[in-house]
DNA sequence: CCTGGACTTGACGTCGGTGTCAAGACCTAC
DNA sequence: GTAGGTCTTGACACCGACGTCAAGTCCAGG
């Protein structure tokens, strides 16, 4: 297939693609004419990578999957770098989680203070 | 004060002060000789942007809580456009802490599943 | 007078993942 | 042959909050 097909099949865009490419995380073989060929196996790449973005991965952590597909294995994630980017990922999770959580009480307390105590002003906004 | 010293104060940097300005939330007196020149006042609106930029907030949405304080409230939350920007923002935390709790669970689970059948793979990285 | 530090405006660079446009090549159908 | 759709590469635009450099002004100290 060539790339509108597979674009369309990925749910992203042209443009998506051949970055990636530029990357290096998309290969791509070449008809006579020069147009890029592609197949199954990398659609299921550029799902991979379209799912890792999703959830919050930079392009370029999705790479050790990437490669790890790539490498033959029907998973992306069965190798030790896919997993040590998950743990690494699952530890800013957690950090990330806990900053909004301590945001979030500090910004609830604030506003229920302003509101049960409403001070006089001259405020026109 | 000028424009240095303010910026010390504030533990930021001039080049943050020039472009609080051009967006119109930190107008400044000027020296005859050209320079900004800066009071107490000036410091506590800059650090009502920095605390709110601080815990995620853009810096436009800082806007109501700069005009509150310029207004002569001493607070820059007690007014009504403040309160709502402290909805959204509470609202906006909310989603984001459900979306990364999703995440973290469905990543979790993933990299438990992955490391407690490793399968047999051909994987080199 | 000269040096040097702080100030001025203006403008370009950064980061990431694209959108979008341009100009041309290819191929199919009519 | 020509219209139109898909493809090619290349390059600029975007967002936001600045960093950084350039060239010039202002002022105090020696």
């Amino acid at each position: 297939m060539r790339i509108g097909e597979l674009a369309q099949l990925a749910g992203t865009s042209t443009r998506s693609l051949r970055y990636y490419e530029a990357q290096g995380l998309l290969p791509a073989r070449r008809a006579p004419n020069g147009h890029r060929e592609y197949d199954e196996s990398d659609l299921r790449l550029v799902q991979e990578i379209r799912s890792l973005l999703e959830i919050g991965f930079a392009l370029e952590e999705t790479r050790p999957f990437v490669e790890c597909l790539r490498a033959g294995n029907r998973a992306g994630d069965v190798c030790p770098a896919s997993i040590e980017v998950y743990r690494r990922k699952l530890a800013e999770l957690d950090k990330g989680i806990t900053r909004l959580n301590e945001i979030r009480s500090r910004l609830a307390a604030q506003l229920a203070a302003v509101q049960e105590r409403p001070h006089p002003h001259q405020c026109e906004h």
